[in-house]
RNA sequence: GCCCAGAUAGCUCAGUUGGUAGAGCAGGGGACUGAAAAUCCCCGUGUCGGCGGUUCGAUUCCGUCUCUGGGCA
């Protein structure tokens, strides 16, 4: 039993003791409930570490655990922010550490639980984000960028930057333009950055299982797992969130401009969804089928971050 | 029964004026330092439906058979 294997390998753990438990691994590969039973046989509590969770109201297509079962053991980092705010590692960190720290406090265990490898890191490797921003900078090089000048903008990189611009390919423009503005504000190059950057080791001891499922398995519990979420109301639940984006958006009061930048609604489930239900570009067959592929897609990705995520322990699902 | 059109990678199809083939999707691998469920990179040998014939050589031309569409009876 996966339970066993995390019980017998955190028997040094105690409560009040700077340590936590973090149970990762690929969609659908069953974290909510390992986690949930960790916390309940370990005294702990749970730090969901998902990018999309953190956002009110996407319940189903996130796959957040129930009501019900989050009424087991207490949750945390779950329904944290308005579907029309964008969120960022950084933020992850800062608000994650509170959270852990004040569970250890109270004398419990944190058992973080999520797939969003980026987000495990960040706490794992205690980065230090770089908490410079400069929107002129921003707005200027994404103009280019909208103009298709990726050459020059690559070119630019080149110049300032050539470590990193071998390291960024050309083509992923996102990544070029978060260098160059970096080495704009901060006037170094993403190397001296990233030597400075994870220097101090992290205050709590963590340990990390990754559960490890067959391919083939794991594919057809997310393929179930879709059929659910049709079954459960996404399409309400889509169009729902949608539409308060759109309202945010022309309040004002939305992190961006428009909706097709809020990072909420590029969440599988809801970006396939929504162009079915206000675009009319698939039929609801086809949406679904898409959905499935996104998601293999996705979990594929997750397995390939996770094999090198220092310290992890593979259990494999029986 | 007759007449057309097909049969090529897991799927949809391109192609070879005869020298044993290539795209998209699926699938696999990888990267990742304030968007990460995002973004980006790499990976294509398959009796070219079966059997004969022509040819130095056939997936390509010819014949025949099988199967799948469509049409006529």
């Amino acid at each position: 039993m996966l339970i066993d294997e995390i019980l017998r390998q955190t028997e040094d753990f105690e409560c009040g003791k700077a340590n936590a438990i973090i149970i990762g691994g690929p969609t659908a590969s069953g974290k909510t409930s390992l986690a949930i039973e960790t916390a309940l046989r370990k005294n702990g509590e749970i730090v969901s570490c998902d990018s999309m969770q953190i956002y009110k109201r996407m319940d189903i297509g996130t796959a957040k655990a129930t009501a019900e079962e989050q009424s087991k053991v207490p949750h945390h980092m779950i329904d944290i922010i308005e579907p029309w705010i964008n969120y960022s590692v950084f933020d992850y960190k800062e608000a994650a550490e509170k959270c852990i720290a004040d569970i250890i406090s109270r004398g419990k265990i944190p058992v973080i639980c999520g797939g969003t490898g980026l987000y495990i890191n960040s706490l794992i490797e205690n980065r230090q984000y770089n908490p410079e921003e400069d929107p002129a900078v921003r707005a200027e090089l994404e103009t280019m960028a909208d103009n298709g000048e990726y050459d020059l903008l690559y070119d630019m990189l080149c110049n300032c930057d050539p470590e990193a611009a071998e390291i960024i390919h050309k083509h992923n423009v996102k990544r070029v333009i978060r260098a160059l503005e970096l080495y704009r504000i901060t006037g170094k190059t993403q190397c001296q950055r990233n030597e400075a950057s994870h220097c101090v080791p992290p205050s709590v001891e963590y340990r990390t299982f990754i559960i490890n499922m067959d391919r083939e398995r794991l594919y057809e519990r997310i393929e179930k797992r879709v059929d659910i979420m049709f079954a459960e109301g996404l399409y309400k639940e889509t169009e729902s969130v949608y539409n308060e984006c759109k309202e945010a958006v022309e309040k004002g009061i939305a992190s961006s401009g428009s909706v097709d930048e809020l990072t909420s609604l590029a969440a599988i489930g809801y970006r396939e969804m929504i162009r079915h239900i206000f675009f009319d570009e698939m039929s609801l067959e086809e949406v679904c089928e898409k959905i499935k592929i996104n998601t293999r897609h996705y979990a594929k990705r997750q397995m390939t971050w996770f094999r090198k995520t220092p310290g992890a322990v593979f259990i494999d699902a029986e």
